[in-house]
DNA sequence: CTCCAATATCGTTGATCGTCGATAAGCGAA
DNA sequence: TTCGCTTATCGACGATCAACGATATTGGAG
């Protein structure tokens, strides 16, 4: 078995898959959104959204499904909160993207253009 | 005016665009490999992705159309370089999210259950 | 118990995405 | 010029996504 090559394609793979999840402006809203609101928030988000009720629905339950927040039910209604650790992976990756090498592409001979 | 708001709508659906570029495990795995080498690559991605030319051309052109990479021509080849200061939006967004205010949610009532 | 409010789930429809093969375009070499 | 190599573009197809309305489920109030 292939724990090596697995694990890096793996790891890609949930990289993408938590970029996918912030990967809707609805779901980036509703992100900010509950920075913003300390406080209990339920049905509110519907409202801001502007979305159909199903609709939210589902971008919340895929932001569970990346980690990126929880949800605490609290009698009808159920309290969402930020867990910005499930973004680590992601964090990482872009963290340790450095801007480029400079010169190091194409050789000498490509600076001639200017 | 509301510049207010258009710019907040414009906001959340050009960071939601950054996450989707970064939303494909091929091209996480670009990243990574032009982090790696630091020297000029063409079509090397394209045999070590494993997808067909025409595929990897266009997630080539996704990560490009998105500012996180540049290409450079040099003769009959390309030069693809990390410019990674685009996906600025997105980690001021991802660093500005606070993990949770704790005890903020659901009113003191709700820590009852315990 | 019944009723009401909040949320989740189901089924569908239109749009976008990912992939491919085939083909065109650009550029150096001979 | 023509030849060969590298990259981009063009359909086309299947898969996934986003959105909705309608319906089920859950839990408190009366």
């Amino acid at each position: 078995m292939q724990i090596r090559s697995d694990d890096r394609q793996t790891r890609d793979a949930e990289i993408a898959a938590l970029a996918k999840a912030l990967s809707h402006p609805a779901r980036i809203r509703i992100l900010r959104m509950l920075q913003a609101a300390p406080g209990c928030i339920g049905g509110e988000i519907v409202e801001a959204i502007g979305l159909a009720q199903s609709t939210v629905s589902e971008h919340l339950r895929i932001l569970k499904a990346a980690g990126v927040i929880s949800g605490e039910i609290d009698g009808p209604r159920i309290c969402y909160a930020l867990t910005p650790a499930a973004l680590a992976p992601l964090t990482d990756l872009i963290s340790g993207l450095t801007p480029s090498p400079a010169g190091a592409c194409c050789l000498p001979a490509a600076k001639d253009i200017t």
